[in-house]
DNA sequence: TGATAACCGAGACGGTACGTCAGGTCTTCGC
DNA sequence: GCGAAGACCTGACGTACCGTCTCGGTTATCA
């Protein structure tokens, strides 16, 4: 069903398995960086072209290898309890973005997203850390019946811990109990809605200076 | 003076003025991976010998060229109402991540932070985002009395937004009014400190699967 | 058949033509010092890692592409006169060395022997000058019955012409009918045997000041 | 009395030596290929515009290193007898050539100006190798009444020891006495004068097959 | 059962960036 | 002005990976 016709042989299972065993393998050994769509089709015992005939780069690669693990490793089953769920949400996220090689694995696609149309293409179509929030998030909300979207709640809850990691801070200094309650707090008092208009932005704009650097 | 010995001929300042303004334009034009030293060293006019003898990768190179910029970007003035100079910071960072490009710069470097242990010593030598926020977050502690450490108080901050954009999502959906607003409110009650460790997640364990996709 | 295995795209024949082609231009356009591996795959339109593939340095290249003419030119075809066949082998002889491509190509690498003992070994492998004049020699020794051995010969032979010429002399002060005659008559009277310990020389030893220049 | 105004600091003698030395003790540590101007420059503990101001390449400054010491190596006392000189002066060049350290650089530069006509100039103006013959060569012609020229008698008696070293045989081969005394019989009997017209080659043509390798 | 087709491994192909090295030039300071 | 130091631009070095291609060979389906 997948194939058009099933003429031909069909694709190999053991292969495709072996590739992803060998990013997984290789991405903690060497590093994204040292990545290389080479590296994976030999540690794999696997032909170049196989590679390339079902994946299109390392990041696919990586992706398929991580998602599976980072969606399990994320998910976290629910009770009564909101507050309690959502912390221990956040720590399984903390864990995940600080400890976890599938968590080392998206914290790379995340980064290489930032500078590669593709990887962040990739990455929007499955909004793995959105979608494991989702639940969590929107139990809270009904909870709570914030006027918040469920987008700004999403941001509300992941985004301190995940700038506190992605900026190279001790996951240890993260206090997830805490934040789950600041952040129901705030699902209870969101504050007024401010002006719709952040493309013009009231004070110092950053887009006068264009040029970068370099100033005489 | 700045020489040790002052003996040689002395570094030249068209060259290093030439490399620092080529990045910048190369940044625009074909992106961060497509960014090359050698690439660097062609547009500058300047030989490739040049560019190593100074920076030692492309992530230096992108930083000299931005950061002064982003410092400039991300200043804001500061007055007598924190949470107008809240919204201030925060309108400013939210275009300087979305828009501008010495943004694009940072956003790039901080993505290959994740997976370049240089590139992250790089940036934890000089945190911008923390710094620049460092004066309005203090000044927002104090007017509130909060029992919250900076480093908590600027993830709070600076997260969500950063979230926000770095997931690939909209800037527009971003109320930096509202944001403060509860920013705000939080330092005012941030809450019990909850139990401090986050090596033992309390449910679902990230690390205990270790293996990362490819299950057989 | 020829690879070991057979496995694996065949070795294109027309990219090594392409390149043998290609180092003859050259070392004619440009001389040996100034030809680069870099050039030589660029002329032949192939990849540089190509040429390294199946050559590890410009002599190999230059060897392989100048060795086939080199024997076709030196190679003369033998009569009942062993004289007249020594002329004529000095003829060539004499030609190849001040006026041939391939030629030019041996003085080259045989000066690159003296100072790289890669470039010594390959010529030492396949000795051209040396193999070309066996056959000729060979006959002269015969009808002779001379006590010389094939080796003295040769270098009685191919000396005075291979010292005219590589030490910058003009080609055109050779007499090869003269050296001819003077060989054949050598053969017939080549003296008595000497010492044979050159290690130890009777007069003036070179070895003693062993300092090169610069003498205080 | 050199400089023509006396003005200025005088060129350094010790740098010139240590120059000199310098390039003596690379040659032999690390082979000619090697040696580069800017090793000199470093091992002599000197500026490299210091050694570009008096040599223009390593060929001079090797062959002002080497000269005087190939010279003295090379000059044997004449006696009343010519053949006991020749024998001494040839057992000098197969020392020189085949175990000293001026003859290694000797070797080397003849080798380099097979391709390099500047070198190839350097040597021509001062005709080492040549010149020391020159006294034992000339001697044994007036002994003999032959009529051979002076440099056809050279490269007579140069030319087998040169072949026989410089196509990388073992000296150990070389029997000088022999050598003397054929040299001196070829000068007496030194055979007719052939045609004078090496230019067209009687039988194989070399120039003819201009192609270089890569015949189909 | 045999043709057809898509897969597999291996590995060579033309490109291109890597980071280093040497060449030869220049600009500074100190003697 | 010489000599050291060392930065400058140029360009080759040999390596690595890119993505494509061409081999021999291996399963599958379909006629």
């Amino acid at each position: 069903m997948v194939d058009g016709s099933g003429r031909g042989r069909p694709r190999s299972e053991s292969a495709r398995a072996a590739v992803l065993h060998a990013v997984d393998d290789l991405l903690v050994e060497v590093g994204y960086a040292a990545l290389t769509m080479k590296g994976i089709a030999e540690r794999a015992g696997v032909g170049r072209q196989t590679v390339y005939r079902w994946w299109s780069n390392k990041a696919e690669v990586l992706y398929e290898a991580s998602a599976i693990d980072a969606r399990h490793e994320l998910s976290v089953s629910s009770s009564d309890d909101p507050r309690k769920d959502l912390k221990a949400y956040l720590d399984a996220l903390v864990t995940f973005l600080s400890r976890s090689h599938a968590g080392a694995a998206y914290r790379a696609l995340m980064g290489e997203a930032q500078h590669d149309a593709a990887v962040a293409a990739l990455l929007t179509s499955r909004d793995i850390l959105g979608e494991s929030a989702a639940e969590v998030v929107e139990a809270a909300r009904k909870s709570s019946g914030t006027a918040l979207s469920l987008e700004q709640a999403t941001a509300l809850l992941i985004g301190p811990p995940f700038f506190h990691i992605l900026s190279g801070r001790s996951a240890d200094g993260i206090d997830t109990g805490q934040l789950a309650e600041q952040f129901m707090r705030t699902l209870n008092h969101p504050g007024a809605r401010g002006a719709p208009a952040p493309g013009a932005p009231g004070a110092e704009g950053a887009e006068g200076a264009e040029g970068v650097g370099a100033a005489p």
